[in-house]
RNA sequence: GUGGCCGUAGCUCAGCUGGUAGAGCCCUGGAUUGUGAUUCCAGUUGUCGUGGGUUCGAGCCCCAUCGGUCACCCCA
């Protein structure tokens, strides 16, 4: 391919046009950035707190793990992918939709349970080829959070409590947990069925959106918002009913769980995911603040994916945290997270503006963070911009005090009195 | 993929039945020598998303296109 074949028509066409992000594709601006590091920071910490650890894995897999996991009939692997063929080697390669399949693929790669069980995380940008709407975008980053080798819902609930205390320390509120148990892959199976039975009985009530979706997805139509399908829906059998004794229990353990950790949960009969490698407990967070999007978080046991993806039979429980809906729910709560300097330092005069840089770093060199002035400009200017800087301090170096080694300390964010001091006294007399 | 609404200054927006482009915020300078955020004064802000068309004349009307936004669908 030609260097001409290979630039945008659009743009080639018309001389010196400004580029644009890709739709769907956006920058997040220094602005908003304070308040993504408190959140991925919160994150970390909490994470932390209960050992899991964190993993890096690559953007970019082979298309057929996607396929293999995700599953080939799945919204996501028959229309939302970024798939190519690699024009080297032939080689079909996607940018990664979703987290589970790349970390089950690097664990089953490096045998990471062979000592046992893990619980990992890792966090990072994910691509779907939707339509952008609010709190969905075409790269949007996700919070993934597994754990490979345990069987017992004490893990189920300890990665949905480990959210709740992410809420909690994020200071968002209202938030729901709804909880459900889909059964393991046979009782799933069984339940379709009976369920497609069900449905194909009363075909003059289902609308067209029900009958595609009897063949692709029987237990969507449960969801349905058509209220004249509401009563049927209600009639139908539950899932609940057709799972097993095993199934129960472990969906019993985990409700116990949350229950004595005072977490609060909904079972929604429902909730289903759209990922195929779900089995027995599945989970969503949902909030009502954020229009049509609302869920946060949703997760669930894939207890069948490690063998399926080559590795041996290993139970698994896992999640996915929206960071674009998580921030937008901070926005929404007014959380706010300020960069905050120390110091700005003011340097007017010949001599302060040749000691500046210097004293600058011999700040630094003591833990502050200082912003230097550079580029000149008057000294009302400069306290301008001391002030914007948002920082502490405004330190004020002008020929006197440079002669004399000396800075002159004024507080911007509080009322207090201008203190004239040595450059090696600013760290004790700012952090006192 | 489908539909509603919207594109005018860095930001938020006004702009009448077509008649040469506006406000606030921001930014810059000043209100007697080196003190910010408040106040007062002055000043700079533009291919009116892009390309065509109608018209003597288009920010305004028509068509196309791109983008934004919200929703369906689906999901984090």
């Amino acid at each position: 391919m030609s260097a001409s074949q290979l630039s945008n028509s659009k743009v080639s066409q018309t001389k010196n046009t400004k580029f644009q992000s890709i739709k769907g594709f956006y920058d997040i601006l220094p602005e908003d950035s304070p308040l993504w590091q408190k959140l991925e920071d919160t994150a970390r910490r909490v994470l932390n707190q209960y050992g899991y650890r964190n993993i890096r894995i690559p953007i970019v897999e082979s298309t057929e793990l996607f396929v293999r996991s995700v599953g080939e009939h799945t919204d996501i692997v028959e229309k939302e992918m970024y798939a190519w063929t690699d024009s080297l080697n032939g080689d079909s390669l996607t940018l990664r939709p979703e987290g589970t399949a790349g970390c089950v693929r690097a664990v089953v790669e490096s045998n990471l349970t062979y000592n046992g069980p893990v619980r990992l995380w890792y966090m990072g940008p994910m691509f779907r080829h939707e339509n952008v709407q609010k709190g969905r975008q075409r790269q949007f980053h996700q919070i993934g959070v597994e754990a490979f080798g345990y069987r017992t819902p004490d893990v189920d609930a300890e990665q949905i409590v480990l959210l709740a205390r992410l809420w909690r320390e994020l200071g968002i509120e209202d938030v729901e947990l709804q909880i459900n148990s889909i059964g393991d892959a046979v009782e799933r199976t069984q339940y379709r069925q009976t369920l497609i039975d069900y449905f194909e009985q009363h075909t003059d009530v289902l609308d067209e959106d029900a009958m595609r979706r009897l063949q692709t997805n029987p237990l969507r139509i449960l969801d349905s918002k058509n209220p004249k399908m509401q009563a049927i829906c209600e009639a139908a059998p539950k899932l609940m009913d057709s799972l097993g004794n095993e199934t129960r229990m472990h969906f019993e353990g985990v409700c116990v769980l949350l229950k004595d950790a005072g977490v609060a949960y909904k079972v929604n009969p429902r909730l289903v995911r759209g990922l195929d490698y779900y089995n027995r407990t599945v989970f969503e967070w949902v909030t009502t603040k954020l229009g049509a999007q609302g869920t946060i978080a949703g997760g669930g046991r894939y207890d069948s994916l490690v063998e399926r993806l080559g590795g041996d039979a290993t139970p698994a429980c896992g999640f996915g945290i929206g960071l674009e809906r998580v921030f937008l729910l901070m926005q929404e709560y007014g959380i706010v997270a300020n960069e905050t300097p120390d110091v700005y330092l003011v340097n007017v005069g010949e001599l302060a503006e040749k000691k500046a840089f210097d004293m600058a770093e011999t700040m630094r060199n003591a833990g502050l963070s200082v912003v230097l002035h550079a580029g000149g400009g008057s000294f009302k200017s400069q306290m301008k911009k001391a002030d914007k800087s948002n920082a502490r301090y405004a330190a004020i170096l002008g020929d006197d005090e440079a002669a004399l080694g000396e800075v002159s300390l004024k507080p911007l964010l509080e009322v207090g009195e201008q203190v004239k001091c040595k450059v090696s006294d600013v760290f004790s007399i700012i952090k006192r």
